[in-house]
DNA sequence: GATAACTTGTGAAGAAATTCACAATCTTCC
DNA sequence: GGAAGATTGTGAATTTCTTCACAAGTTATC
């Protein structure tokens, strides 16, 4: 199987996405056209996108919504759900408990985790603040599936190296640093303040800059 | 002069994070292949983004630290202070409202905004919340710079309409859905789930992605 | 001051992603 | 059931991005 482009992945992600609109307004089906429209790109891009995974659509009719969007949660992983903990009980960390949209798509928050003792058993959210050390422990009952860091830049990597030693394979990184790890962790960086720098660019120069 | 690829301009974002680092800890040069190391890339690429700006090493020895942050601070548009409004009161536009990391890298939140008449006038982080209605008007005293949207999905596009009749010209959206703007509004789209969903995809089908 | 050791800046080559363009196929309508 | 109209799937062409490779310039050493 060829080598999927992050590009490509997003896409079908944004997809799904309208899919699923159209599929509580009751549409049947949809064209690579509309879609196009929706996501921004050409109906080629998006044609192209799916043809990595299968044909999916009827030549002169389009997509099924539902059998689309069915395959799309599929090919993303998204059948089963995933459980995620979050690392760092600070402003992000605790915002992020807080959020609802996670469990919604499928990302089951199971526990939160610091390092200061001063928080430690402190409740956010309905959880009870667990100390870092007790991740691997707690990650052979619980089976977690992704961590998402939430802590200062310095202490990014270390905590991330933790992370990997507890045996989780994936993680959504907020702390503004570039982070090392072996071959087979997944990893995502989520940068808000480059993000605004990427803005503050584009009002600057004059150029329009978008993405994601 | 030429079109910035998105991509270079985050790079340069991140390059000037290892800069700071490196100015902190009193380093005077430094090589693109140090810089490049850091940044998980290569020095061929760091000289490449550097490129499109003009030279700023020395053969032989690489980069003043210090000049290069501050080229790079002058080509991001970071020299000036920006004045941003935070536009949705919700769990995720109070956390960023409590963030202080916008602040230190010259983001400058002004005012935070709702249409939920519930919400007016109370208080988030020392902003009485505002309503929308009267982001026109305060934006003429205001001269805010960019609007960061912190609303649900269905709200997304109608409300960016009413910041971009404003007058303010670039947006940061943390709706998960696609805003069409007009060419001169600058936009750039941070959606936590579709992050998720990339490491969903990477776990479900064994493939590492980063980005960002 | 000549030689060795580095490192930049950049055109050219290579790789990757996107777009084009059209044959293949399906539906609808008369 | 044949013709018209629509839309997919996909090689080929194009564009964009990354990497290569090396001349040019700088410093250090003897």
């Amino acid at each position: 199987m060829k080598r999927i482009a992050e590009s490509t992945v997003r896409r079908l992600s944004l997809y799904l996405r309208f899919l699923e609109d159209f599929e509580a307004r009751g549409l049947d089906t949809i064209s690579s056209d509309e879609l196009a429209a929706r996501g921004g790109t050409t109906s080629a891009q998006v044609r192209k996108d799916l043809s990595f995974f299968g044909s999916f659509g009827k030549r002169g009719l389009g997509y099924s919504v539902a059998e689309l969007a069915s395959r799309l949660r599929r090919i993303l992983g998204l059948e089963r759900a995933w459980r995620v903990v979050i690392v760092g009980a600070g402003k992000i960390g605790a915002a992020l408990a807080q959020y609802r949209g996670f469990q919604e798509r499928g990302f089951h928050i199971v526990a939160v985790y610091d390092n200061d003792a001063a928080k430690i058993g402190k409740m956010v959210d309905g959880f009870a603040i667990r100390s870092l050390d007790h991740l691997a422990e707690d990650n052979r009952r619980e089976a977690v599936d992704i961590a998402v860091l939430a802590v200062p830049a310095q202490a990014a990597q270390p905590v991330a190296d933790m992370v990997v030693a507890s045996g989780i394979h994936a993680i959504l990184n907020f702390a503004p640093a570039r982070i090392q790890l072996p071959e087979h962790v997944a990893l995502k960086n989520v940068n808000m303040a480059m993000e605004l720098e990427g803005l503050s660019f584009a009002l600057t120069n004059g150029r329009i800059v978008d993405h994601g």
